[in-house]
DNA sequence: CACAATTTAGTTGGACACAACTGAATCACT
DNA sequence: AGTGATTCAGTTGTGTCCAACTAAATTGTG
């Protein structure tokens, strides 16, 4: 407390940094919220929230595929997939039936109901693409931007992670 | 089913969309999440949030505001801000007093131990730029993209709303 | 002054997101 | 065959996020 380390210069770049960080830190999530605003106003006519939506368009690309590898597609762990799917299957868009071969696993596939939203989602990229007002080479370029970061992120935690050998 | 009214050509195209909108949603939800993710683990130390931290950046900055305030530079409401302030008070970095002049209002400030955590926090920009891996050029580059592309959706939500006169 | 409209926090309910855990099924190895 | 580790889905608890609502205080207008 009575010492005073950083002289006010050093001191004051420091807080240059800490405004940075707020700026930086404050866009993504800022963005992530916009873009899941929109989509929420988007995607309210198919009845779906923006992460169902997600899984729906996995399922709609492979058809029929097991609560793990639907989450490695999308990165979520069951704790956030299995009620989620719950509700999907509430809804009545998809089907749980664990799998004959490997009691485990339970394999998620589309209803009929499910299957014939997807005419109906069609209209959503569209939608979304005009409402950012990015040309589609922007959208293109800050996509791979983003997976750049993910990636180093991820790496990032991995080297974080305490049980590191 | 025995209908196929969209030409295979052009129904591939829908579905390349369906495709790249996937891409697209995702990433920037991956990447939020993957942000989130190391800063749950940076912040730990200092036992907050990562909407907690952005809170407190906010109030490092102006020292003391309105709860209002305090929204519109978050982009918050009352319902998120409510709680999560009650759980900083309770932690004891904050305080909050009813404003004499306008007692509709509650002013936020930080108690000495919410300032003194900021001396500590100088330490997570740059552990967060590390774990990023990016150039402080690329990540101010894509700090303006973002930007731009929540400024874009905010209209594009305005424009969607009912309420368009 | 009276009283309707507006502003401001707060509450409630529903839906993620994730850590930590449980329980069942399977695998690996002896 | 036996048994200990691993895999997989699900549950629980905490913390956002937001829409819709409530309640109190303030402002604007006749």
């Amino acid at each position: 407390m009575t010492t005073t380390p950083i002289p006010s210069a050093e001191a004051s770049a420091s807080e240059e940094f800490l405004r940075l960080d707020r700026q930086i830190c404050f866009s993504l999530h800022a963005a992530s919220r916009a873009f899941n605003s929109v989509y929420r106003v988007v995607l309210k006519d198919l009845g779906l929230t923006y992460p169902q939506y997600l899984v729906m368009l996995v399922l709609w690309e492979h058809g029929e595929l097991p609560v793990k590898s639907l989450g490695e597609h999308l990165r979520l762990d069951s704790g956030t997939l299995s009620p989620l799917l719950k509700r999907l299957e509430a809804a009545g868009l998809v089907r749980r039936e664990r799998s004959r071969e490997d009691e485990r696993s339970v394999r998620v596939h589309l209803t009929d109901e499910g299957t014939a939203l997807k005419k109906r989602a069609l209209l959503v990229p569209t939608r979304i693409v005009t409402a950012t007002g990015f040309e589609l080479e922007d959208i293109m370029d800050l996509h791979a931007r983003l997976d750049r970061l993910t990636q180093a992120l991820d790496a990032a935690a991995l080297e974080e992670a305490p049980g590191c050998v």
